[in-house]
RNA sequence: GGCCUUGUGGUCAAGCGGUUAAGACGGCGCCCUCUCACGGCGCAAUCCCGGGUUCGAUUCCCGGCAAGGUCACCA
């Protein structure tokens, strides 16, 4: 057969060489030991948790190394092309703190562009049309009711299904029938000719798992499509070698189909890069747990992360402590590290699939919240109303002044201990509400309206802006200890039968009449802020509660 | 079903032949306390099962089992 005529007739026209791309895209200059990685979507725009799980170990791995990283879109399957979606994905990742160095919408570095496998198309013909020229790929006339078709009598059969040795039908044809349906002009794609036997295996070294057993690959694969658009292990095999990918970070999903990238790599000629297959972040679904998914689990999107107010930080060292086995140490050790100084190792990296944990992500969202001075939360809380939150809330920052005294009290700064009352800027927003708005009432009060009015009135009698913390909360005794509650809480505990209650109900009682709250950070300097007009205001009306 | 991967408390996990089997989250209890939050102390809870190898297995080997992944002109 005359390969060379061949491939002329299937892909006329001349291409480069091999020599040529090689020359175009050369090794990238780097310093030694530089990992260049990258994240490679499909461009539906919907980016979850687990693609910024996978994002961050690609990025963490690039610049620790002194590399780069960069976005590659892989839309060559038109069904999933979404618009505006790589804008959208290169700004959801850009919040949690992975920033590209090239690619897609981004530029950088223009010698490995473009970015857009679409946009590519030549490169793979090039490639795929060498392929054929060497006898190392045909054209495959089978429709998709034949594949269907074999595919059932194989299942049948019990035999392995695809499209292999005596099955790849195509692989057998002669020149006469090749050029017959052609001339007919039949759609045709171009399938590898494999030479793997699956009887073959292998150690492979992977830079998570470790030392996997490999499987030769027998499968005719797929590498341009009737559209002459390549499949993605075509389009894998050329770009990461020609944009020179050192380290393939990808899910563990990809496992499965190393086998075919070893022998397209080989057919190519290119050296292999090393790869790294993760496990993929899973969520319980009922009995079992199962990979996160675009479907079913819009709650995991990162847009939702957003929305909610997560402190970007906080979900990124949520993702590292997942992603490396010992950063959560480390970063115990040195709590106020950047994580990026974390000395991050695609060996640690977990082998088995982890359950996302959400109390796990709260916790930590309320540590690194803690860690902010009141400017710092101020500005978070800020950037998080302007796009998310209602034009009330975006009134809260007209006074900075008192929005900062506010937070600073309601984080506890300056005190010995920090507070840690919310996890999300939504939250907060909701938390500092009372100081800003007309209070409503949220809980209810624990003693009846007539002792509720009593001791509001009692309250206003004596209540005096100008005390300190010390002699106001003495006036609070004085008012319990008059209404028959204890002053003294070790009293109380001693006696209880001995009291309607104690000093804590009256607190209480003062505290729902001035936030609407029965838990909230120290009333008296929350009624310093409130100011006392207002203090009076809301102690008055709260005086006749409506039952 | 074939192939691949993985099995340590509810979750994330240290551990590499001898340990009281770390730690973190969550749960529970106590303390602190005008509430809450913070903090402190404590408790419950784990080596998938069965065979080996060994003086000794969570750790090594074999076999089960279970879970997950994958078997497209999708990535």
């Amino acid at each position: 057969m005359d390969h060379k005529a061949l491939a002329e007739r299937l892909l006329p026209g001349s291409y480069p060489s091999l020599q040529f791309y090689e020359e175009k895209y050369p090794a990238r200059n780097l310093p030694k030991g530089a990992e260049v990685t990258r994240l490679a979507p499909s461009p539906t725009g919907f980016i979850h948790l687990g693609n910024l799980f996978s994002a961050i170990a690609d990025e963490r791995i690039a610049h620790r190394s002194g590399g780069i990283v960069y976005l590659r879109i892989e839309d060559t399957d038109l069904k999933r092309k979404v618009d505006g979606a790589v804008e959208a994905v290169i700004s959801a990742l850009n919040y949690f703190d992975v920033k590209f160095d090239e690619g897609a919408e981004i530029g950088g570095d223009e010698t490995y562009a473009p970015w857009y496998q679409r946009q590519r198309a030549e490169i793979y013909r090039a490639f795929a049309k060498k392929l054929i020229e060497e006898g190392r790929a045909y054209p495959c006339f089978c429709t998709e009711e034949d594949l269907t078709a074999l595919r059932e009598e194989q299942t049948k059969n019990k035999e392995i299904t695809g499209y292999y040795g005596k099955y790849a039908r195509c692989r057998n044809l002669t020149e006469e029938e090749i050029y017959k349906n052609l001339d007919a002009g039949k759609p045709f794609v171009i399938r590898l000719k494999s030479m793997g036997n699956p009887e073959n295996k292998f150690k492979f070294h992977d830079e998570i798992k470790g030392d996997v057993t490999v499987t030769e690959n027998d499968q005719d694969v797929v590498i341009l499509k009737s559209d002459g658009i390549p499949t993605y292990h075509f389009a894998h095999a050329i770009d990461d070698h020609f944009m020179r990918t050192t380290i393939v970070i990808r899910g563990e999903d990809w496992l499965a189909s190393l086998p075919i990238h070893i022998e397209l790599f080989h057919a190519l000629g290119f050296p292999l890069p090393r790869y790294g297959h993760h496990c993929s972040l899973m969520k319980q679904d009922g009995e079992t747990r199962r990979k996160l998914s675009k479907r079913k689990d819009p709650e995991l999107s990162l847009e939702f992360y957003r929305k909610e107010g997560y402190f970007a930080r906080a979900v990124k060292v949520y993702m590292l402590t997942l992603l490396n086995s010992n950063f959560e140490e480390w970063y115990l050790k040195h709590p106020d590290a950047d994580p990026n100084e974390f000395p991050f190792k695609a060996e640690k990296m977990s082998k088995s699939g982890t359950l996302f944990d959400l109390d796990k992500l709260n916790d930590i969202s309320k540590n690194e919240l803690s860690k902010l001075s009141a400017e710092e939360m101020a500005t978070f809380l800020e950037g998080w109303a302007n796009e998310f939150g209602s034009e009330a809330q975006k009134a809260y920052f007209k006074d900075r002044e008192k929005l900062l005294s506010v937070l600073t009290l309601c984080m506890g700064i300056g005190g010995k201990k920090r507070r840690k009352d919310f996890t999300t800027a939504s939250q907060a927003m909701a938390f500092i509400e009372y100081f800003f708005t007309r209070t409503t009432q949220v809980d209810a009060y624990r003693v009846d309206g007539e002792t509720v009015k009593s001791l509001l009135s009692d309250f206003l009698s004596v209540y005096s802006y100008e005390d300190d913390a010390q002699a106001w909360f003495e006036k609070v005794k004085e008012v319990a200890a008059r209404h028959g509650f204890a002053a003294d809480m070790k009293a109380y505990k001693a006696n209880p039968e001995g009291y309607r209650g104690s000093v804590a109900d009256v607190a209480e009682v003062l505290r729902i009449a001035a936030t609407g709250r029965a838990n909230t950070p120290d009333l008296w300097t929350i009624m310093r802020i409130l100011g006392e007009e207002e203090v009076r205001r809301r102690l008055t009306s709260a005086e006749a509660p409506c039952e």
